[in-house]
DNA sequence: TTGATATATAATCGTATTCGAATATGAATT
DNA sequence: AATTCATATTCGAATACGATTATATATCAA
C-alpha cells in the first residue's frame, strides 16, 4: 500500500482543518469501501459467498446446504445483487447466482484464509 | 482458496439438512469473520485504519488528520479495540495506536488496492 | 388454464448501530 | 491540590438491520 497520504498530512496538520484533495478522495473511496464491506459483514452473506467462490448454485442449492428459509436466502441475496456482488442467470425455474468480479473473488479469498487457514482453533 | 466444501456438499444435498463437521467449522468461521468485518465496515473507521496502516498515531493526531471530533474518533478507535485490530502505547498524555496484526495490514491493504488503486472515477 | 415449483418482495417487529452532548478519568504542570 | 490537556465512557434519540410470516411473480407441466 503506497503511503500516498502521508506527505500531505503533515501539511494538513500544520494548516489547520482544511481537507487535502488527497484526503478529500481517501474519504469518498472509504464510503464506497464501506458500503461493500457492509454488504459482505454478515455470517449468512460470508457463507453464501464462499459457496458461490467455488461455482455457480442455485437459491434451493444454497439453502439446502446452509438450512436457511428460503425468504432469509433470497433476501440475503438481494442484497449482494444491489451492492452488485452476485450476478444471476435464469434456467428454466432455477436462477444461478455466482460472484460478480475478480474484486469480491480477492477478498473473499483473504477472509477465507485468515479465518478457515492454517491453525484453526476451535 | 481450496474447494474444502464442495465434496462434502454433494453429500449434503442427498442425505438432507444434517450439517457435516465441515459445514459446521465454516459457520463458526464465518460468525468470528463477519465480526471482524462489521468492525471494519464503517467509513471512519476505514480511515483510521488507512492511516494507522502507514504508521502509528496519536489520537489528537487523527482527529485533527480526518477532522472529526474527538468523542467520535475515541468511540470508533474503542470499536477497534475490542475487536483487536488496533493496539495502543500511552506516552504521557497522549496514547498512540496502531494496527494490532498482519491479517488487518492485509485486508486493508486488499481494500486500499481496489477502492484506491488504478483508474479513480471520480 | 390449473397446479406445482422456484424465487422474490412486503409488512412487521425486535434488536443493533450510530451520532451528539455531556461527563468522567488519567497524566502532567503549576 | 488545582488546573489543564488528552482520552474515554455514558446516555438517549434516530436510524438501520435481520428474522419471520405471508403474499406475489415467473416458469413449467399437465
Amino acid at each position: 500500500m503506497p503511503s500516498i497520504v502521508s506527505a500531505k498530512i503533515e501539511e494538513e496538520l500544520r494548516d489547520g482543518p482544511e481537507v487535502s484533495p488527497e484526503l478529500d478522495a481517501l474519504m469518498r473511496n472509504a464510503r464506497d469501501a464501506s458500503d461493500f464491506l457492509k454488504a459482505l459483514s454478515h455470517e449468512s452473506r460470508l457463507l453464501l459467498l464462499c459457496l458461490l467462490a467455488e461455482g455457480e448454485r442455485s437459491v434451493t442449492e444454497l439453502e439446502n446446504i446452509l438450512s436457511l428459509r428460503q425468504a432469509s436466502v433470497s433476501q440475503q441475496l438481494a442484497r449482494l445483487r444491489l451492492e452488485e456482488l452476485v450476478t444471476t442467470r435464469r434456467d428454466g425455474k432455477a436462477i444461478y447466482y455466482s460472484l460478480a468480479n475478480d474484486d469480491v473473488r480477492r477478498i473473499i479469498s483473504v477472509i477465507y484464509d485468515i479465518f478457515c487457514g492454517r491453525d484453526q482453533k476451535a
